[in-house]
DNA sequence: GTATATGCAAACCGTTTGCATGGCT
DNA sequence: AGCCATGCAAACGGTTTGCATATAC
């Protein structure tokens, strides 16, 4: 359950491997996949892993993770936030009949320029969200 | 004030031109420039320009713009939502530290190649939003 | 022992909605 | 007349916070 990967992971953020903390990184990384989840769906996913997290605890802790540099926050849907546990910049897919977050295939998108930064500032992060519909 | 822009553009979208919305069209787009609000920044600007608009009018009446075709929503911020009167797809610069989000140089951002969509699915909109933070 | 994490419930804030009133055509 | 828009205040839903307890180091 707790894969050897949960514990680096989590230490390679500099946080405390509480019991929660590992649980929940288990459901996020525990494979080595990447996942997009929302605090609703990882809440829901501890306790169906008979995991007792509070949903309070869950968004402390997925702040916690993005603070450290594991995850990401995407912005695609004012109602809910998504976090991403892939850190390089790539395109999302977002599936808005199912309010679902993928990502893209990133070697199928080539940006060949950008506008540049204005005056005294720099670009932090390029998002790319490609919005799907129902053909 | 009312610059003849407003009422036609409100009876472009099929909608009533009532006083609040003639209001709001016109801080929208009575000087022709490109806007990128939100709710609470169009009711202020009601307030100070001496319209009196409630605050669910303007939430109203930003979703009837845009049901109608006159405006599209852009999401950047879980906080809150934001309204552009420019209607074709280009690319936006968020200013992370003013939540300001502001046109980017169309001419700027040439997407050579865009990964496809999934099978049974079809593109509704490609969001790019680059994030700047200060330098 | 000390700093930090957790849990609960209550607060929070932007947004939406129900319903009665008022205005447009 | 009839339909639609408006206003108010109350409801809403996802997220955050205060504080007491529990845990990691």
């Amino acid at each position: 359950m707790t894969h050897p990967r949960t514990s680096d992971w989590l230490s390679g953020g500099g946080l405390r491997p509480t019991r929660q903390r590992l649980a929940l990184a288990a459901l996020l990384v525990g494979d080595g996949q990447n996942r997009h989840v929302t605090a609703e769906w990882l809440f829901g996913a501890a306790a169906e892993a008979g995991e007792k997290v509070s949903l309070a605890t869950v968004y402390n802790t997925l702040r916690a993770f993005c603070e450290a540099g594991l995850m990401n926050e995407v912005v695609v849907d004012g109602a809910r936030s998504y976090f991403d546990t892939r850190m390089d910049d790539h395109p999302h897919f977002y599936w808005e009949d199912s309010h679902t977050l993928t990502d893209a295939p990133a070697d199928d998108l080539t940006i060949a320029s950008l506008p540049a930064a204005p005056e005294g500032m720099q670009i932090s992060r390029v998002d790319v969200v490609i919005r799907l519909k129902r053909a």
